[in-house]
DNA sequence: GAATAAAGCGGACCGCGGTCCGCTTAGATA
DNA sequence: TATCTAAGCGGACCGCGGTCCGCTTTATTC
């Protein structure tokens, strides 16, 4: 009569130590293999006997291939998370919503250069998923802010942008496609600008806050060709 | 010494006519299935039974599972090619650009409710392959509209506009999200509006094409609820 | 109709992702 | 320390996507 709460006392979240042990063991292994050799010729099996457990494992504690390809890119990514959410402007909270916005555009694109490859990876099968959380946190983040410049359904817009920000399209853009880093942030600032100038005020001094929208984007236009979002990563 | 152009005259498209009978015993085994079961259902091997067929020739014809997926998918659209590149305004040419890609938007999504299922299954793998001929020909139809509105870097700014397009995420929104047809429409023309506004004429005369805009974009908000682009599949 | 050369064919085979189930071990209780 | 229970473990196993290579068919030429 030990009730049914008799363990959940021994890891930090409930998770017993061997299979804590475990989990940090293949999240290694994993790394291991794909700086050695890449994203693509990680296989559970590989990951395992690297880890010196079964496969059994892998799925045990990761679900699925992906999902051990997600924790990998989630760990390379919290630095990034942390900069977003609680960093200095512009990226983080402090500056005006359209700075943020186009910060974390600029940055989610400069990032692709560390850790695109896992990101590319991990949203494999079935495109981006998105009720991963870390895809949630980001078009949460996205969506607060495009609430704060007034746009119309910020929750469906943050899809839309979300949709630009995706790994396997920026990486195809920048390796077959051979657009530069500069060209991309070029880019999301002017479909940035372009959603904030219709928000505010539709009705009356529209030409303003236009006006300001566009002298804002043509300002950071074309210069800093790939050292924005440094704090990445 | 006959050459080495001694064949190409049997098929339609070089293709030996047994190689041709044999796609559409494959492509009409795979429609069945997909019809019956779901794209999910689909595997190589059953196809190859129900054509009558090996299942090396499944990967001769079609190079792989998304191949074939993306073949039926093709044929479903044929009719949607047809009537945003030829058919009647405002979807085919005689409307103005914005109308033509509202309407292009308008009914990608409608699509979905017909062929999404079949279409996601063929983006699957990697996210939707952005070479594909299907691909290039909707974002070359894209960038040709968004280059009439004045949009700068029309070619990213279709891939922008085709990332939101995707059958993936537009299923997902409407599944799991429970986003009704009428909502994304309306954010599409909230998006394709504000690329369109500050594409012309970012000097003078700014606000006359911006109220054009968004007069038009407010002009069909929120009605036609799903029976948009009707002229599909 | 015989010969011929290449395109086509198909099923055995392989690798990997994912599942399952009987064994092991951690950790709590006494 | 003995015991007990559930979480954890791992490798045999399965299904499917994809490849390979020797055999068959097609279509052309003489």
């Amino acid at each position: 009569m030990q009730g049914e709460e008799l363990l959940r006392v021994t890891g930090d979240d409930g998770e017993r130590t061997d299979a804590a042990r475990n989990r940090r063991l293949l999240l290694d292994a994993a790394a291991e293999i794909v700086a050695l050799h890449g994203p693509d010729k990680l296989t559970t099996e590989g990951v395992a006997r690297r880890a010196g457990v079964g496969k059994g494992t892998v799925f045990r504690r990761f679900g699925s291939r992906a999902g051990l390809l997600h924790a990998l890119a989630d760990e390379a990514g919290r630095s990034f998370q942390q900069a977003f959410m609680a960093g200095p402007p512009p990226l983080g909270p402090g500056a005006a919503p359209l700075d943020r916005l186009i910060a974390f555009g600029e940055a989610s694109i400069a990032r692709m250069h560390f850790d695109g490859q896992i990101l590319r990876a991990a949203e494999q099968r079935g495109g981006p998923d998105p009720e991963h959380p870390t895809q949630q946190l980001i078009r949460l983040h996205l969506s607060l802010l495009l609430r704060q410049l007034g746009v119309q359904d910020p929750e469906l817009a943050s899809y839309q942008l979300a949709a630009f920000l995706n790994a396997g399209l920026l990486l195809h853009l920048q390796e077959h496609r051979g657009m530069s880093t500069a060209r991309l942030c070029e880019s999301w600032r002017t479909l940035v600008a372009a959603l904030a100038a219709q928000g505010p005020a539709p009705d009356r001094t529209s030409d303003r806050s236009l006006d300001h929208v566009l002298d804002r984007a043509s300002d950071s236009a074309l210069d800093r060709p790939s050292d924005a979002g440094r704090e990445c990563t």
